[in-house]
RNA sequence: GAGCCGCUAGCUCAGCUGGCAGAGCACCGGCCUUUUAAGCCGAGGGUCCUGGGUUCGACUCCCAGGCGGCUCACCA
């Protein structure tokens, strides 16, 4: 790692005039980098070295003397630490120069005095870019500002990748959202607010995996490639493969429900899948044609039961997360703490249309009465009015009614359940005991948009048959996101699926809310774009 | 898919009513052994997203297209 440091004392002479012009287009900038790799090999010095030996991380240093002033440090014989990371400033005071090094904690100075490290080390310094990957070993000292830095000793210097490619500016950073998006490594070398969201998106995940794990839960992983038949389990559209070998046209999934739910019959009892899903549907602030959800199932369970245990869940990893309980999102701050406040899709939609009903038996029946332009008299936005009309049962237009009209009134400041679906628009979920009419579901809402679907499921084979009857009914009147006949999906429950509740949670979206995020694409690493341009 | 907005140096952005393309940072040369958005002196760098049109003259006005953002639609 040290190589061909002593060999050589006199710095090798430059191996060229200087160039002949100054440049710095982005073809200028990087032949000049690749310039000063070219200088780095005729010193012997290798300008991408493997084997780089590093013994801390800059977050290390920081958390053991963080209480030692410069003094303390003087006295102390630290280290001596080798780090390395990449560095986002330079500043060189002639014969001694700071840099910033940032590696995976953070950042923290570097101080290289020419004196110290010794006269080829710091010449090779001279051809150290921002943006390099740079190797430093030395004590611990703190300057005369009080930072804490590491002091390059005798040959702790090393410059062990050259970077070709400038780094966005230091101040502002990278902020053009296009580049951000499809350049994500400069997005996350830059800007390090980009990383805590990564970071804080791998800790939900294993949060979750812990709080399920706690539970007795098992994980499994069920196919992405469905058949035709097998696409089911939501309502959306899908994406088209096939299978060489074959010759058989698949789909990507857009649920894991249907086959978590034939593991429930198998006897995996409480059961759950975090994976990719795929929905061949527009892009929006909180949709995105590749997503991962969770999707649990427990056994003898109601979906009371996930009401519960949703608030638990993640409340937790709320606290988990964030550090709180309370979590700000794009300006109001959000209390995840339980319990939620259940709210009621068909009470609020009886109560929009003056329906003071006591029954939810009443209620449906007051509101079967009402017409189509009854419903649609509360407003006269020709695209409200639009979407209530395409309603085919009551079911759909309550739950219409209830997005067009009582969504954006959930509460702001905390998250709710939304419970008293309409069956017409569940078809995988258990028909409440004493009013048919409704399923026994709930969804969550916070910051605005759904972040989990449940429901108590549905395990009458008969009850099932019909309800993908009354899809393939809607497909053939052209709704392309009614779900399939799964036909083995009714076998399976004709060998009994013991009562069940089942949820589904969009773990996007509770990223964006737990990072305030503004949009699904910033939680996402590599989200779906149009093809850059040539040129680039 | 529709409406609105944006696209100018590597990055972040100015550029008026049409008249030679600008700044800061970065880069290049020089000075500097405790700086931290280091500093000082000097230099260079442009397919103004693309293609048409109007005009003596277009970064600027008009038309078409591309990519992106926001809103809506689609979407649980």
């Amino acid at each position: 790692m040290t190589r061909a440091r002593t060999g050589d004392r006199k710095p090798a002479p430059m191996s060229e005039e200087k160039p002949a012009q100054a440049t710095s287009s982005i073809e200028d900038q990087i032949r000049l980098r690749e310039g000063k790799a070219a200088q780095l090999r005729e010193r012997s010095l290798d300008p991408y070295p493997a084997g780089v030996h590093v013994t801390t991380t800059t977050g290390h240093v920081r958390e053991v003397h963080a209480s030692d002033d410069a003094k303390a440090l003087e006295a102390e014989a630290t280290g001596p630490y080798a780090i390395a990371g990449r560095v986002m400033a330079i500043r060189t005071m002639g014969k001694a120069t700071f840099l910033s090094l940032r590696d995976r904690d953070g950042d923290l100075q570097a101080f290289v005095k020419k004196d110290k490290v010794g006269e080829p080390a710091y010449e090779t310094l001279k051809l150290l870019d921002l943006g390099d990957i740079a190797w430093v070993k030395g004590r611990a000292m703190r300057t005369r500002t009080g930072e804490l830095s590491i002091e390059a000793g005798e040959g702790g210097f090393q410059l062990v990748t050259k970077a070709l490619r400038p780094l966005p500016e230091k101040w502002h950073g990278l902020s053009d959202v296009e580049t951000r998006y499809r350049q994500r490594y400069v997005d996350l070398a830059a800007n390090p607010e980009v990383r805590e969201t990564f970071r804080r998106r791998t800790k939900l995940i294993t949060g979750m995996r812990r709080f399920l794990d706690e539970r007795e839960f098992i994980e499994v992983e069920t196919p992405i490639l469905h058949t035709p038949e097998q696409a089911g389990g939501a309502a959306a559209r899908t994406f088209q493969t096939h299978h060489n070998a074959l010759d058989i046209s698949l789909k990507l999934r857009i649920a894991t429900e249907l086959h978590l739910k034939r593991l429930v019959v198998g006897g995996l009892d409480r059961v759950y899948e975090i994976g990719r899903i795929f929905r061949n549907e527009g892009i929006d602030r909180t949709h995105c044609p590749e997503f991962t959800s969770i999707e649990f199932y427990q056994a003898y369970a109601t979906y009371q039961d996930l009401m519960k245990l949703t608030e638990e869940m993640i409340s937790r990893l709320c606290l988990e997360v964030t550090g709180s309980s309370e979590a700000p999102y794009q300006g109001t701050v959000i209390d995840y703490r339980a319990p939620w406040p259940r709210i009621s899709m068909l009470g609020e939609v009886a109560r929009l249309y003056g329906i003071e009903g006591s029954s939810d038996k009443e209620k449906l029946d007051q509101l079967g009465k009402l017409t189509r332009n009854d419903f649609g008299a509360r407003t006269s936005d020709k695209e409200a009015l639009f979407k209530l009309g395409k309603a085919e049962s009551l079911g759909e237009q309550i739950a219409w009614a209830f997005e067009t009209f009582s969504e954006p009134m959930l509460p702001r400041d905390r998250p709710s359940f939304v419970v008293d679906f309409p069956i017409e628009i569940s078809p995988l979920a258990r028909k409440r005991d004493g009013e048919p009419r409704l399923v026994d579901r709930f969804e969550a809402f916070a910051g605005g948009f759904e972040i989990a679907n449940a429901f108590t499921e549905l395990n009458d084979p008969r009850d099932q048959e019909a309800r993908f009857r009354a899809q393939v009914e809607a497909a053939k009147r052209g709704n392309e996101e009614a779900m399939p006949y799964d036909r083995d999906f009714v076998r399976a429950l004709e060998h009994g699926m013991p009562p069940t509740a089942g949820e589904g949670i969009g773990i996007d979206r509770l990223v964006m809310l737990f990072t305030d995020s503004p949009g699904i694409r910033d939680v996402v690493l590599f989200p779906l774009l149009r093809p850059e341009a040539e040129g680039t």
